[in-house]
Order: structure tokens, then C-alpha cells, then sequence
DNA sequence: GTAATATATAGATAATTATCTATGGAGATT
DNA sequence: AATCTCCATAGATAATTATCTATATATTAC
């Protein structure tokens, strides 16, 4: 193989068709035409003098070769936004970007560690991506972000993951319920009630069930909301009960109280994950080590843990 | 700075006048004249976007960029070389994976070969699929496997096959059967015992139900079993007769011998199956080549065939 | 002061890369 | 069977890279 025939572009667009898993997608994103992509996959292959991709089905897959190839374009990719991130610290301080995906409910905590950040490191560019369970799930397959915040991870291939933060999950109904003031509130008092919830496949709800469901007891009667904002106008309203994270209730929130039911809260953590097989950036790597230096000072001592020096050495990063 | 205005050969001739520490000795040693080397560290200095070099007192120094440039570049050549080294691996077969999918009964035979060459080549992964004749076959139409282990192939589009040892079947019966000390049973005589026997498409089943025809005979009594597990434990238990392949009887078996019919045991083989249409992971085919140099040694060398290298030279791999 | 060596720039050319449009074949979907 | 989508190939062009020779300038050695 001639090292002069490898160019850097011919890198860039083989990543980006291995990613898209099509080469008409990688095109679209590449803003070139099909054609053209079609033909820098033949000149890599060429100059690899092995067949990179092969389609089965229609499904694109790569052969031994391609993977071995693949994993050295992600390395030398990596390596030369490494470059740049060091050559803009020579020119001035510190900068660089990075990309970070949460679930919903994760951005009632996430500011306060990104906030602090962003004032200690201001030349830093983050991107912030919020959606549900599902998207963030998505985005993570497609690999278009460099940390993930979770609070029940998903079992991933490729994942490293880190808790930060306890997060517990409460129950809660409206000041006037009739279960307000109860102590100890059995579950079967409690499942005769309403309760207000998201989507299938949110962290929250997947918790309660299985919890649920290792007490041999399931759900009767419940209400399926688009947002933990429009679950907490309904139970203020007196439509339900709902499983909360603790997060999402702002101190001195009126009108809503937390009810005592035996077994909870619940006990899920916050984590950091990102992959394995992707090269973090130098800001990310900034940004989790700040945090992680920041977590008492920036959020309740009582709640916080420091896996993520554990998540950084996993990684070869110290 | 540009991704596509650095080249490998841009890295190539800088890291050279580091080395040598003077332009018109790098370009000695790269056979390009001094004009062209300077020209090319413009080029890259130019794409940096920051002075690379020095001269002090006639010496050639790095700046901070060309330091930080100058590491990357190692870094990047260094990937390369690890590239060139883990392709070279794959095409000698020493490492990558393939996929093997055999019928049931060929988990008595394939694992003397499979372990030898995994015990050979520990960094090739081999994934095993195990299923009876349908779901092999279905494998192989869905072009799942790279490997298919068949004893009686069928005639398949796309198929090679190469013989690679004989898969004798014989009739089997209880020690305390009638016919079990008699010589040369005739065939009217066995067909009047009842048959235990595989679900049909079973090669076994197949092959006998042919020989069967072309002697213008058929079953009449036969009872169907899921296993060659459960039509051993009913030939011992005196249920009826089977035909089966030697392979399935352990060496010491006890309650269970072969029966003296005229014509058998039958002769079949087992194979090696391979898509002529579909390419061959450089791992399988050095197990293919491993596995006929290893016939004799792993198993009984006087039931082994070599068709294999027939097979590897018609697929144009030698 | 002169010669030798190293480096930078100018002008030029060949080779290569990167991209386009047009179009055909294969497979999937309707 | 017709249509749509994906991919590969052909032909073409623009842009870029890599290299040359010629020559000027600076520095060092003698």
C-alpha cells in the first residue's frame, strides 16, 4: 500500500459512509453526488489493495480489512483534531469543542456543571443536544455525540459509562390528594391511584415497572404524558400521581408534595457514558475531568459520586 | 487549518527535516532536490497557519507549532505502519474472523479441526452456528455464514463444495435385538423392523430413502425423533433400528451395535461448503488450509479425503 | 574577499486528486 | 410489470499536489 495515495479526504469520506452505513447518505452529508463517493471508496480500495465494504441484502458490512481500516481512519482523523485542539492552546489558551446529548430530565442537573465549566474554559464551543430515551439512544448509534447523560444506561455495545449523581425517584400527587399526608402508604393503597407518566422506553418509567414488577405488581390505571413539564401541571391539577425524578421538582415548588410509599424513592444515578471505540476530544476529556472536580461544589455533596476518574483511566486517559 | 491541505507526504518530508535537521539533507536522502523540500514545508507551514522552523546560527530549530506538528505527524505515520502491518496479518489469515454453520451431527467431527487451528491462529475468531439441515440451508441462502458443513450437500446455486471426510452410515440396533449376531441381513428382512429416524430433509434420511428407491424399496415402519440423542437412547432401549452416522457412536458404547445389512454402511462425506459468489475472509481460508494439512493428524486418516485445495484453486486462492 | 553551502523564491510542467453529469444494472417496493 | 432507490462505471473537467530547473540571497569557511 503507497502511502501517498491515502489522503486525508479519501479518510474522511469512507468514515462518514461507514457511519451512514450507505453510500447515497454519505453523499448527502458530504454534499457531494453519489458518483463521487462511490468512486473515492473504489480509490481507497484500491490503494488498501483489499475490498473494504460488501453488501449483503442490501446491508452494508464491513470485511476484515475495512474494519482494520476503519479503526486506523478514526485513529488518524482523531489524532488531527488533537493537532488543532494543541495548536489553538499554543495560539491562546484554551479552546476546542465538543458535543454533549441528555436526556430530558437531565437538563435540570447538567447546567450546573456546564455553566461552571464554560466560565472556567469560555473558549470552548458545546454543543447541547436534549431529546428522550429513544433519541438519545439514536444519536449514540450514530456516534454524533462525545458524552451521553443517562440516568438508567442502556446495556451498549461500545459504552463506558460513569456515574456522577444519585438520582432518586420520588412519587408524588397534589397538596389536596388524599394520600398527602399519609405515612407509609402501602402499593396496593397506591396503585388504585391514576398515575401520570411518559413515553415507553423512558429511564423513569422502565424503573417503576420493573421495580413494580419485582414486587409481582404492575400498573392499573395510568395516563401517558409528552413531558415531565406536563406531568407536573397535571398532578398539581389533582389528575394523578406520578414517579418523578427528584430533579425535575424545584425547591419551593408549591402545590406539590412528595408522598411516602414504602420502598422509595427509588435509586437511580446519573451517568456519564461515551464510547469506547471513538476518540474523545480534548475538551471532553477537560470537561469530565472539571466536572468531576467540581461535583461537591456544584451540586449536592450528599447526592454526588467520582466514577468518572475510573471511566477516564478505562479509557487510557489520565 | 485544513484537513485536506495536509497530505501524507507533506508529514513524510517534514518529519525527514527534523530528522536529519537540515532541508537539503532531507532532500538528499528523499531524492528530491532542495528546492522541492522547501516548497513543501511552505506548503505545510502554510496550512498550519504557523511558522514551523527556525534557523538560529545556521541551526534548524521547532518552534512550539512544529513541535506539537511534529509529534502528531509521528503519530500519524506510526498509524499507518500499524495499518500496513494488521492488513498484512489479515491476508496471511493470522488474524480476523469468519463464520462456520453445520448440521448437527457435525459437532462430533468439526471440533478436532476447529481446535487445532483455533490453538494455531488465537487471534482468529470463529463463530459457530449449529442447526439441522433446514436451518443450515437457510444460512446459506441468507448468505449468513462464510463456512457451511453439510454430509450429504445439496445441489445449490452458487455452491462449492469439497469432500474432506468419509461419513460412513451404518445400521444400528439394541444388543439384545434379534438380528444383532446375524451375518448379512437381507434388506426384505430389516425393512420388516420398525425405523427410528430424523425429521425429513435430514441428510441421513435423505440418503437412505434413495438408497432405498434405487432398490425399489421403501419404510413401512417408522417412527420419527427429534435428536440423534433420543434415536440412540431408543435404539438401546430396543424401540426399533436407525441408521446413523458413525460419527454420532463414541468409541465404548455400550448397548448398541452395528448391524451386517448387504450394501452398508453407506457412503456418504462430509464437506466443506463455500459461496462461489460471495468473497472468502482471508481467516477462513487459511482454516480451510489448515484443516487439509491436519486431516490425517486430527482425524482417523483412513476416512479422510483432500478436495479441499481443488476447492481454494476453483475459487482462484491458492 | 572569494568560494562553498544552505535556503527561499520564481516559473513551469506532469501527475494526481476530487468532483461533476450521464447512464446502466440490480434489487426492493408497489 | 413498473417504478424507485442504490450503486458502479464512463467520460470529462477543475483544482491541487509534487516535482523540476534557474537563480538570488545569506551565511560560513578559508
Amino acid at each position: 500500500m503507497k502511502l501517498r495515495h491515502l489522503t486525508f479526504r479519501l479518510l474522511e469520506v469512507y468514515v462518514s459512509v461507514v457511519r451512514h452505513g450507505s453510500i447515497s447518505e454519505a453523499a448527502r452529508q458530504l454534499h457531494l453526488t453519489q458518483p463521487t463517493v462511490s468512486l473515492q471508496l473504489k480509490r481507497l480500495s484500491e490503494a488498501v489493495g483489499e475490498p473494504l465494504l460488501e453488501h449483503t441484502r442490501g446491508q452494508l458490512h464491513l470485511t476484515d480489512a475495512g474494519q482494520v481500516l476503519y479503526r486506523a481512519c478514526q485513529d488518524m482523523l482523531g489524532r488531527f483534531d488533537d493537532l488543532q485542539d494543541n495548536l489553538l492552546e499554543l495560539k491562546g489558551g484554551h479552546s476546542g469543542r465538543f458535543s454533549i446529548a441528555m436526556v430530558n430530565t437531565a437538563q435540570y442537573v447538567m447546567p450546573r456543571l456546564l455553566g461552571p465549566f464554560s466560565q472556567d474554559y469560555p473558549e470552548v464551543d458545546v454543543t447541547v443536544e436534549i431529546g428522550n430515551r429513544e433519541q438519545v439512544l439514536h444519536r449514540f448509534h450514530q456516534q454524533l455525540d462525545d458524552i451521553y447523560i443517562f440516568s438508567h444506561p442502556p446495556s451498549l455495545e461500545h459504552a463506558a459509562a460513569a456515574r456522577f449523581l444519585r438520582n432518586p425517584l420520588i412519587m408524588i400527587a397534589a397538596e389536596e390528594h388524599p394520600l398527602a399526608g399519609a405515612d407509609e402508604i402501602s402499593l396496593p393503597r397506591l396503585l388504585e391511584e391514576r398515575f401520570l407518566l411518559r413515553e415507553p422506553g423512558s429511564a423513569t418509567r422502565m424503573l417503576f415497572d420493573s421495580w413494580l414488577q419485582t414486587r409481582g405488581l404492575q400498573l392499573h390505571r395510568s395516563l401517558q404524558m409528552a413531558s415531565n413539564e406536563a406531568i407536573r401541571v397535571g398532578v398539581a391539577a389533582g389528575m394523578g400521581v406520578a414517579v418523578v425524578s427528584q430533579h425535575v421538582l424545584p425547591k419551593g415548588l408549591t402545590g406539590i408534595v412528595p408522598l411516602q410509599v414504602e420502598g422509595m424513592p427509588l435509586e437511580s444515578h446519573w451517568h456519564f457514558i461515551v464510547r469506547r471505540d471513538r476518540r474523545l476530544p480534548y475538551a471532553a476529556r477537560r470537561f469530565l475531568i472539571h466536572a468531576d472536580d467540581h461535583l461537591e461544589s456544584c451540586l449536592d455533596p450528599a447526592y454526588v459520586c467520582h466514577e468518572t476518574r475510573q471511566l477516564l483511566a478505562q479509557l487510557g486517559i489520565s
